[in-house]
DNA sequence: AAATGTTCCGTTATACTATAACAAAACAAG
DNA sequence: CTTGTTTTGTTATAGTATAACGGAACATTT
């Protein structure tokens, strides 16, 4: 499995994360001739914020803030194209949202996400996702869309927060 | 990967698919000492009544119907207890709760569920789970709880209804 | 530049999912 | 039968997400 374990280095430099991710976004956007709009902009950049999974209305203020409306419907339009383009995941068990790492390839990915700090990283799971389109194409189901998600304790909590 | 796929058979005695899984939930409690209160027994069984993952809001007409209050905690609390004891999963991607067939060992579970019919088939991941638990550990990540979830198409609606 | 079709956004309302908090009832054990 | 515990009833509210419609911004063609 690689990943981005960057996520759980605790004192790395966040905004070359961030850069890089806005800078990944406004490319593949160009590309796909598809308009990342201030409101998109800003809501991926909120995303990316930190490495925490990020609620839908958590953002809302900062939208507020930034002077745009800020009623649901704005943030969830921004996210579900954000989603859409694979530059954000959703993930469901914390009705949440995360910024990908690496939104040119598709995949589903697999996260990873602490139970203490809340950290989460996304993991290539390409071989257990591999494992289980095999194993359900056997029972012949055919997959199309795979969610893997794991709580547990991540490297920096192991040991200060036992339980 | 071993399956009940019954699931997936069209026309299966499903009488049978629920009395099995009531008279495991009787011993079960029984063995651990825990109450299978009606509340907690109708709304299992109304989670059986098909392999349809079932909203918690979906459940409460019938506990109303069935003369008990029906304010969503009490659906909530009995969906609680079954899950505690590994009677019923919930779907994260769907917010929604089904039957597991075999509550006595424990386990997380992969779900396959159809787009089309909405049927869900639980089946045994643990080649996945080990796959996944042993990447996350070399990443220094514990795993204490795992969610693999896949959307997708059954066997029964793979000719019928593409896209 | 004006017209036009499309995409995006603002706004209001509402649906859906889940839990907090506390009192009353049922139960189990001594 | 009394006491402590578990379960349920009840009210209120928190949290998550979408429907629907009108108006604004944008891209393209003339």
């Amino acid at each position: 499995m690689c990943a981005d374990t960057i996520a759980f280095e605790t004192h790395h430099d966040h905004s070359r994360c961030i850069e890089q991710a806005m800078d990944e976004a406004r490319s593949l956007c160009k590309a796909r001739s598809l308009r990342l709009t201030p409101i998109r902009e800003l809501v991926l950049k909120l995303v990316w914020q930190s490495h925490k999974p990020l609620g839908a209305y958590e953002i809302l203020p900062a939208l507020a803030e930034a002077g745009f409306n800020s009623a649901p419907p704005t943030v969830y339009r921004a996210l579900d194209f954000l989603q859409e383009q694979g530059l954000v995941h959703r993930i469901a068990m914390l009705n949440a949202f995360i910024g990908c790492p690496h939104p040119d390839e598709a995949h589903h990915g697999c996260f990873l996400v602490c139970r203490h700090c809340n950290t989460a990283v996304e993991a290539d799971s390409s071989a257990a996702e591999e494992l289980i389109r095999q194993q359900a194409s056997a029972l012949g189901f055919t997959t199309e869309q795979q969610s893997i998600e794991v709580l547990g304790c991540c490297p920096n909590c192991q040991e200060p927060a036992e339980k």
